[in-house]
DNA sequence: GGGTCGGCATGACAACTGTCATGCCGACCT
DNA sequence: AGGTCGGCATGACAGTTGTCATGCCGACCC
């Protein structure tokens, strides 16, 4: 009885060599493959499979949400993610939307396979140094309209075209912003948007 | 006879499944894997392979100078660049570093190992769309200054901070920052950090 | 109800940023 | 030699940004 699975990574490359790594496997079967987030909960849907392998960087439809939505849809399915960026902020994100594992792409190629079968036996698969990090970095302290701002902020625009674009004035964009720069410890927006970024808080 | 090969890139598990997609090749052979430039030159001096996959994104030496400094030492290994990012800059470094192919992650994965084939053939493989929108682009129009200030103050340092770093006035920082906002078309500087960034010219 | 708290909004002030006119210098051409 | 050009350096000026004191409002807890 093999674990049936379908892997979403917008890399082609990736999703392409992931899929031959793990068809080497006399277990596990790669039911499908996806570009988005979309196209992996209408796989999902039509093959049912026991494991979703997830990135969370793909366009459209992010894997994040991919994932809260393919929990609600398809329960059985449980999700592996699978990323870049290891930032303690996706983690927790990560875990809130219902994923059942976590790994960092620069994990080693021999334990995913592992981490599939874990996850698909109802265990938790989760980097240590991270979980710890993660606990230890503490909950994301913007609050929503801060995090609203820096998003914006973060492109380069400046405060005025932000405070169009929220309906605020631009003292109240440069006050949030502000507050940003004092709780993520930065010295200016450009900083504070690095810092939140990096700890996947925006 | 087949083709051997080295992979370099940092990430394990995209270089592990990289290495079983095309170890499943009949006439490719994978002779070893580095997680880093200095790794890869040490590979290529051991084995002498045919080709070396080289990502550009790699702690210590990038994969633009760890080309560089494998075409200097191993002529006969050809380097096909394998990388996240599909920017017109790295493109151009990319050539001028020696590289004799360069390919991005959303490739489909069926290419891969043709490309492979074809640079260890003597021919070129380049994205054509991307090699398009490199000339079109034209050169990289920021100066030595330009560049090196735009670098420091990337991660949000002020001009002044920046001015300390390579002993100007701030007056003068802001200067060179003013000419690559208006090189790159930005707004500001943090537009002009993410443009230049974006087209590989920092 | 009264007190306290956090999030949100605003304008005034100081610091920083972007632009401009100006000048210096070496490279290149005629 | 003289002219032109691009890169580099600088300070003055106007516009933007970051901070702060202040106030409003709803949530929560005695």
């Amino acid at each position: 009885m093999s674990v049936r699975i379908v892997i979403a990574d917008d890399q082609a490359l990736v999703r392409g060599a992931l899929a031959a790594l793990l068809a080497l496997e006399p277990d596990i079967e790669v039911a499908g493959v996806a570009a988005d987030g979309a196209e992996a909960l209408a796989l999902a849907a039509e093959h049912a499979p026991d494991v979703c392998l997830m990135d969370i960087q793909m366009p459209g439809l992010d894997g994040i949400e991919a994932t809260r939505r393919l929990r609600a849809a398809s329960p059985a399915t449980r999700v592996l993610i699978v990323t870049t960026f290891a930032r303690p902020g996706y983690l927790r994100s990560a875990l809130d939307a219902g994923a059942a594992g976590f790994m960092a792409k620069d994990a080693p190629a021999e334990e995913l396979a592992d981490a599939v079968r874990r996850v698909h036996a109802g265990l938790r698969v989760l980097d240590s140094a991270l979980a710890e990090e993660s606990l230890f970095e503490g909950a994301n302290p913007l609050s929503e309209r801060e995090r609203q701002v820096l998003r914006l902020a973060a492109d380069g625009r400046s405060a005025a075209a932000v405070a169009s674009e929220v309906f605020l004035s631009a003292g109240t964009v440069r006050n949030h912003l502000s507050a940003a720069i004092g709780k993520t410890g930065a010295g200016n927006r450009a900083q504070a948007v690095r810092i939140a970024q990096d700890k996947g808080w925006i």
